[in-house]
Order: C-alpha cells, then sequence, then structure tokens
DNA sequence: ACGAAATATGAAAGCGCTTACACCATTCGA
DNA sequence: TCGAATGGTGTAAGCGCTTTCATATTTCGT
C-alpha cells in the first residue's frame, strides 16, 4: 500500500499519463489499445512499455460511459451456492468470456423482492444482455427488463409469454415424469418432499400430483420453506415415515433433498431401494457417485446457459436477428439407476 | 421490448429526462435522489413520482466516475461452484449489501495467470476494496493490488507477508491436526487422497506429511489434478485400496472426496468406520448428514468472510484505521463424528 | 424591521474515456 | 508533376452523473 508518488493523496494512473510518458496525445493510446491495427508499430510498442511502466489499468467506468458498450452480461441466479447453477454458471462463463464479455452475477435469495433490486442494480451497470432465472418476475422488475432495450432471456422453464426469449424445460412435465416411473414400476404409495422456495421446485410438484391424479393414487406431499439442504431431506422424510407408513417410494424436490433422505433411511437400519425407492431431481454430481446410485431426472443446465449465450451473442454481436421461435424447450431426461426399483410386496 | 417513444433508436432516461419532467434541474434531482434530506418535501414527492413514471434507473457507470466512488466490492473466489465458498460469499453479501456496497465476484478457477486476469477486471472496475482468495497471487497481481490505493484482504490462509491483510487460518495445521486424530485413534497405515490444483489442499498435505512423520509413519498419498468432485473421491480410493491394501484409515482432502470415497467403499461391501476410517475436510453441510456422518475439520469461513468485511467497512467507511495485526488466525476445529473410530484390529 | 444565518435550488465544470472529424504526411496512378 | 487516396495522429465534443460554488429565498434574533 505504499509506492506514494509525492503529490499527496495516491490517483489511479490515467490514459493522459499514459500518454505522456510516450509522448503522444490520448487518443492515441487509446487506439494503440483497442484497435492496434490503426497506429504504427512503433508508436504500438512505445505505449505497450509506458503502460506496463505505470502499471496502468483502463478506468472501465469511464470507457463504458464513452462507448455507451459495457461489455456485461447480468445474470440473475436465487442462489450461487445451489449446485444446480454451477453447471448454468459455467456455460456462460465459458461461452461469453473469449468473447470479451465479463459476467456479472447476481443473487436473488429466492425472493421476488430481492430479484427485483438486484435486476434494477444490474440494470444500473448497463448489462448488454440481460439472462434471469426463471419466469416469475415481479410486474415491475419485467417492466424494468422490457424497457432496458437489451436482449433478456429467462431461463429453466418454458411460457408461451416471455418477456423476450425463454429457453428451458416444462418443470411440471418433468415432475410428472419422474412420478410416472415410480407407478410404472409398481409403486402406490408415493410421497413428496420439496422446499418450494423455489418456485421450479412448485412446478415440479404440480406434475406429481398430475400424475398421481391420473393413475388414481393419493398424493402425499410435505414441504418446509428452507434452502434445500441435506439436512431437511433427513428431517422431512423422518415426517413422512412416521404419518405415512406404508409409503414405498419418494420423490424427492431436487438431489440435495434425496440424498438427505437416502442417509436417514440408512441410518434407521433400512435399505434403499427394497424398503424405499427415492428419485431425486436434477442430476448433481453426487446422484451417479452415491451408493445406491441416485435415480434421478437429468435438467440440460449446461445446454441451457450455453444456448442463451448463443442466442444473445447473435443478437449483439451477429446479425441482430432474434431465434424465430421465442419459446425453447430444451427437454429432461429420466435417469433410471439403483435407488429406485419395483416395491417388494406389491400394494 | 417494444415501448419505442418514437424518436427512433430508444435511449434510456436520464437525469434530464427526470428532470424535465418533474420541472427542477438535473443536480436537484441528483440531490433529492440521494440527499432527500436536502430538498424539500414537495419536491421529493415530485421527483420520486417523475422516477416511477419514467422508470428511471440511475446510470451506475456515470455516477461513479463522477464521484469516484463506485460502491463495489471486489470478490475473487476460485471457484462459484466450489461449496466451500458458499458460506464465504453469503457473509460478504450479508454484511456488505445492507450497507449499501455491491459485491462483484469473479472466479479464477484456481488458476494463477486466469486470478491475475480476474484482477486487472476487477480493478478496471475502481472496486473500493478487493478480497481475494488465498495468498498465491502472482508478482504482477500482488503489483496491480498493492498499487490500487484500496484495502486488499486475503483470505483462507495466513502468511507473515500478506500484501495488505490476511484473514484465515494454517491450512497446514489443520491438516496436521485431522492426521494426528486418526493416529491417536490408533492407526498406523493412513492414506491421503487430494486434489492438488487448489494450493490450500496443498498445505494440509504438507501438514499431513508433518504428522506422519513426526509419528514414524509411511505417508501414502495419492492426488489427481481435477476438481474436487465426488466421482474422483471414489476413483481414487480403489486405486488406493488396490495398491496399499493395509490401509484402514483415509484423510481425504475435502469433504467431496471423502463422501465419495465413503460411497465407493460401501459399494464394495466395506463398512465405515470399522473397515476404513474416513476424515473429510472443510465440514460442508452433508457431512452432518450423511451416514455415517462425517468427521472432518471445520473451517471458519462465514467467519472469515464476516470478519474481512468489517475490516473493510472500517477502513473505508469508519476511522480509516487498518487493525492492529495484520495477520489474522480464526483457526478451525476438528469435528469427530462417525466415520472415524480405531482400527478394527491394531495392527 | 433589519441583517445574518439557514435553507433550497441552479449553473458550470469535470470524472476518464471514446468517437467523430480534421489535419498532415506520404505514397501512388496517370 | 499533380491530385487523390492512404495512413497516422491530434482536436474537440460529449457520455450521464456529482461536486463545488453562487444565487435566490426564507427564517430568525434582537
Amino acid at each position: 500500500m505504499a509506492e506514494g508518488d509525492g503529490s499527496g493523496r495516491r490517483r489511479r494512473k490515467t490514459l493522459s499519463d499514459v500518454a505522456a510518458r510516450a509522448g503522444v496525445s490520448a487518443v492515441t493510446v487509446s487506439r494503440a489499445l483497442h484497435r492496434p491495427e490503426m497506429v504504427s508499430e512503433d508508436l504500438r510498442e512505445r505505449v505497450q512499455r509506458a503502460v506496463d511502466e505505470l502499471a496502468y489499468i483502463p478506468n472501465q467506468l469511464a470507457s463504458a460511459l464513452a462507448s455507451a458498450r459495457t461489455g456485461r452480461i447480468g445474470v440473475i441466479v436465487p442462489s450461487l451456492t445451489n449446485g444446480v447453477f454451477g453447471d448454468y454458471l459455467r456455460a456462460l462463463h465459458d461461452a461469453f468470456l473469449p468473447e470479451g464479455f465479463q459476467v456479472l452475477v447476481l443473487n436473488s435469495g429466492y425472493v421476488a423482492g430481492k430479484e427485483e433490486r438486484a435486476i434494477a442494480t444490474m440494470l444500473g451497470q448497463h448489462p448488454e444482455a440481460m439472462i434471469v432465472t426463471g419466469i416469475d418476475q415481479t410486474r415491475q422488475a419485467r417492466r424494468m427488463l422490457a424497457g432496458a432495450a437489451i436482449p433478456v432471456i429467462q431461463t429453466m422453464e418454458v411460457t408461451d409469454d416471455p418477456i423476450d426469449i425463454v429457453i428451458g424445460l416444462s418443470q411440471e412435465d418433468a415432475g410428472h415424469a419422474a412420478t410416472r416411473h415410480l407407478i410404472q414400476l409398481g409403486h402406490r404409495h408415493i410421497g413428496q418432499m420439496a422446499v418450494p422456495l423455489d418456485s421450479r421446485a412448485r412446478q415440479r410438484v404440480k406434475g406429481y400430483q398430475r400424475a398421481m391424479a391420473d393413475a388414481g393414487l393419493e398424493p402425499f406431499h410435505v414441504s418446509m420453506d428452507a434452502p434445500s439442504t441435506f439436512a431437511y431431506g433427513a428431517e422431512l422424510i423422518e415426517t413422512m415415515l412416521a404419518r405415512w407408513p406404508k409409503m414405498t417410494a419418494l420423490f424427492a424436490g431436487n438431489d440435495n433433498l434425496a440424498l438427505g433422505a437416502m442417509f436417514a433411511v440408512q441410518r434407521r437400519g433400512m435399505t434403499v431401494p427394497d424398503d424405499l425407492s427415492i428419485i431425486g431431481f436434477n442430476d448433481l454430481d453426487f446422484a451417479a457417485t452415491s451408493f445406491p446410485a441416485l435415480s434421478t431426472v437429468a435438467t440440460p443446465r449446461y445446454q441451457i446457459g450455453e444456448r442463451a449465450a448463443a442466442i444473445v451473442l447473435e443478437i449483439i454481436r451477429g446479425s441482430g436477428a432474434r431465434p424465430r421461435e421465442r419459446t425453447i424447450d430444451l427437454g429432461f431426461r429420466l435417469l433410471r439407476r439403483e435407488s429406485t426399483a419395483a416395491p417388494r410386496t406389491i400394494g
């Protein structure tokens, strides 16, 4: 923190400082840095030397203000820690960074009000595109996004009425498919647990209820308004087993809950899937490794991010054309692994 | 994306637009927004109405440029998806957001070169403080950070030579303690697995080696240059068991590896801890829930973030005073749970 | 009822950069 | 040999905001 330059309060080096040192004007430095082919080689070198000597770092703020191009992509996710968003964010980074864009991530904590504020904050930074999770933005948030005059991608779900473009999958159909799988194995007493903070989880519950109704079965659903952790999965399964001893299969709202439930079941001395079949949701990294390996529904999170990025880049860098379809459904895959099997005694 | 205003290309609303609508000057709007106590109530209301009607969002870029205050805190983490950084980032958000600061997170992918670029990018945004993970920054990165004339906090480790301030724990001592625990239980054949991408993990390996040497035991260490996932834990334990059948205890470099190893062991029909004791590292959320519950070393990640934020706020908002000590060691706690026990036959 | 202090607003300058556009050398074709 | 084309550099303006500083208005003590 030392390195005082004598002139009292330290001042960050500016373009003019570099220009003075290189013996040219500020514009020239700007050009040498951003459009090197426009200046002579000799000059480019001199400027580069001055930049290095001064450890000059361009002021992105000033640059963005002057050029009206921030090179930023705003991304809002409900949670930074939920593994679900890892692949998605990775895809976004993978696609945008090489193109010279910066990905700014803000989290909404699964709360609409916080999301609205995050969107306002992000918009204040003038991103060149916004990628938001889900479709449940507040009216005001939708208005701000629509008014920003930039591409807006909603992800993870599908809807007929996107703000601009939506890329995802039908969470309800996916929940339906997971439940169907258990029904087809012969289960009749199928419970469901979820943390309904997440609106996508609520969609899946709907799918579960529809599948149960279709099969003429009685749904049994418990939930807990908390972030979905392993501990809650363990807690909820205890409640369910106590209240509904006939249960032979569980559809957990996500893999965390599923694994937590599996641990609790094993701790009771019961076996998965013999005593209880469990299917999770999302196919997080541990699902394939766990013992028994967790049946689950794989969601194309990386592809969603990849596709979102491709569309954004096409709009702001390419032809400017939006895709023909404003709603893009990337589907899901049911993964039958070891944690689900036919019930021991057909009941 | 509609809402054209007739004037050709859509233009974002500016302070002047709001001022015009409210029938006042731009300065006044700026004041009504930021220092409401300086303007009359009547005016404040008129301005607020204009803001709402236009859905005006202040241009943070221009604001920051003019005021030389960005209200941003730059944070660099090696990975966004590794659960380890979840609590840490949460602490940072919890502390900074209420104070009106924005937390910008960039990830370095555990690569020094990428970290250097992330730091340069971040510095270009003129954050008011930087919080970086670890102490292994490149020379150039250190130089940039030291030259930025803002508080710089390094976290998660300790060192006698911080750039500015460092808050963390001795990863080596923590690794030593984990190993000691196994030795004290009576184990003699203790293996270690790690993903050495992470320099903190390498410190822990050193602690392991020191503990083994102190006890006159032969170390057995395997590693894999990959992100630490459950699958690698499973893979590595198979290698170890095959190459070193006498092993009775495992110190896994982190909880992900530990749980992956535990699954693989169970899949072989072996029991934890009877056939193999396993201790992990970090105390991630699943460690307490797993069956058997995972012994591990709890690191004060939330507290590190909390402390870092408190120090930063004190420097930039408070007295401007830096803490007396530039190195702050927050320690660790050994958690004895179910996955470690004395070896079945003392060998 | 008067001047001083307090309160409320506006005008002008400038944050560090980029984007026209203007200018000056060269170089080239005819 | 001249004009036009080309390449390389500088000048001026302005991005949208905040910060002095000046000015107009009100309030108060005596």
